[in-house]
DNA sequence: TTGAAAGCGCTAACAC
DNA sequence: GTGTTAGCGCTTTCAA
């Protein structure tokens, strides 16, 4: 490791490596940035020097002249305790190793909870990231439009529900054929009373979720009156709507719209003394870490986290080309993952 | 929303709000970094043009210049599928709120599984991150002493186990004493056959936490032979060291390591028609999502990570202050939470 | 209290 | 192919 020119600390610049080079500033930047403008052995030379003092271009010096950031913007939203949903952090994991390879970095930020625009108006004007992804349309995203009308390029994990004729990229999972999938499995093991426990109706994904349950039942001509169920996102609704459930509409199965919602009737069974597996089937949404290590497992939809990451940051790519290209939306397909809750073998 | 003066797409800069305003674009860099430098009526005039325009500094630009980003590098590691384990998510969520609370940004990246190093070269040479935040100290941390010799700014989430004069700032949790606590509550509770289920003895966290359950018993004169195991931090592996276990040494209880373990034990309990809580206790280590949800809910020591995140960023801004100052070690305390496993009531 | 000049490190545009 | 010039938008001198 040699000392650089100036104090420890203060990293080799362009400047010092074409002294070293014996080349202009110019020259080392095109070494770095366009190499097959050099001849063959100039680019040796300074690629030599680069290496002897490790040299690596200063960000904030490249983003000021080239007006980018290479940083995808990102807003978490505080952990969600009591609850199987880690969903965004998993795609958080897949979105930080796909941008990598795109030469992205993800910036994280949070927001106050009231204000969905929070966050995003700061880093924009400052020129902080390149684009956002945006995520949290559970009911809609008002980020979307608003976005549009600041030309900020972004692309979204989510459909846009609320706005069929929206123009921005998106990426989305089929929630319904996942939840087909899902009551398709049950029916094949000989299930016909299978119940659905989903989200509160204004819910566009709990609405598309159900309705895949629903198509399933329907086209084996089975009926599903009296077998839904619709509440909030927690492991104790979940409770109580199989309790009621198992009462009035004796199902011999669930179908529920969260891991969350699953493990809600987990308890409800283990109250009862009843078994998941072996006296009800039971299927959840999201193969949580939750669903992975219950006894006897849960089965559960899981959506496929590192393709929607693939798929976003190609789409981001395309938006942030020159010219810039909006891709379409994308929509993927759910797979189902097996476990003990929905019977043996 | 008034346009600005170049192309929508352009914001506004200083030169922008100066000219508006009637001031030198210096004055308007005042007025954004030293308001108190200038006159009441002068800093209301170029407050209006600001808020106009909605400028707000070009980061890239201001990076450049004070030579700091405002962002703080924290490596993730890949989502650890079949496990309870999700602290340094619940961690980074708790980081990114601090953080920017003071007023800085969390950049997220990854690297290669096998090398601990990778990643972190890149940023601090081309100057993208102010500093880092390390974390997975599992092993021990080469980062750490990496890190030390360029001299780079950075926290450590984890004592420096292998390392006892290392000088770098740390945050961790006390995993004895959570470990300690975990005991005592099943002691205190008429349990005196209480087995361990930890780590493999080449982690420093692992022995530590056993040291505290090792302690608990000791204080009350019970013996711990034949009643600790140390195994993989896998569910398949907790389920076997719980049946090895149950069959003999007969224990009353468990205190484990992790979640993770702690959830292979209620599989063991599982198969044998046994029930967390009414005929065997169970505590686990992190409260993690799993021990919430799972009936009939998993007693756990919970790691204060909003508290840690804090004394983190403490830190940090110690560090990058002028001058910096390096703070010591903190060592946070862990809580029990108490849930059906550990018995009723 | 305000303004002018310089320069952070880099790359785009052009001259050689 | 390579070097020169200019300037991205900002803040730090220093002078008025």
């Amino acid at each position: 490791m040699s000392s650089s020119p100036g104090r420890a600390g203060t990293p080799p610049t362009l400047a010092d490596v074409a002294e070293l080079a014996g080349v202009s500033r110019q020259t080392v930047s095109n070494a770095v940035n366009n190499p097959d403008l050099l001849r063959a052995d100039t680019l040796e030379r300074v690629q030599q020097a680069i290496d002897e003092l490790g040299y690596l271009p200063n960000r904030a010096a490249r983003n000021l002249r080239t007006r980018a950031s290479h940083l995808i913007g990102m807003r978490i939203k505080p952990a969600q305790e009591g609850t199987a949903n880690a969903t965004m952090d998993r795609f958080v994991h897949s979105l930080v190793d796909t941008s990598r390879e795109a030469g992205y970095h993800v910036l994280l930020f949070s927001g106050e909870l009231d204000d969905p625009l929070a966050g995003y108006d700061d880093l924009l004007r400052s020129t902080a990231v390149d684009a956002f992804v945006i995520s949290d349309t559970f009911l809609g995203n008002p980020q979307a439009a608003w976005l549009e009308t600041k030309r900020a390029p972004f692309v979204a994990f989510g459909r846009p529900w609320d706005n069929p004729v929206a123009r921005h990229p998106w990426v989305d999972v089929d929630g319904a054929a996942g939840c087909e999938l899902a009551t398709n499995h049950l029916l094949d093991r000989g299930h016909e009373r299978i119940a659905w426990i989903g989200w509160r109706k204004d819910s566009f994904i709990g609405e598309d979720r159900r309705a895949g349950w629903a198509r399933a039942m329907r086209t084996r001509g089975l009926s599903t009156t009296g077998l839904a169920s619709r509440v909030e996102d927690t492991v104790a609704s979940g409770r109580e709507a199989a309790t009621v459930l198992l009462d009035e509409a004796r199902p011999s199965g669930f179908v529920c719209a969260s891991d969350t919602l699953a493990m809600g009737v987990l308890h409800a069974l283990s109250e009862r003394g009843l078994l998941p597996g072996r006296d009800i089937a039971v299927v959840g949404f999201d193969d949580s870490q939750v669903a992975q290590v219950v006894p006897p497992g849960l089965t559960s939809v899981r959506q496929p986290l590192e393709d929607v990451a693939i798929e976003t940051v190609k789409a981001l790519e395309g938006l942030l080309a020159h010219p810039p290209t909006a891709s379409a939306g994308v929509l993927l397909k759910p797979s189902l993952v097996v476990r003990g809750s929905s019977g043996p073998e």
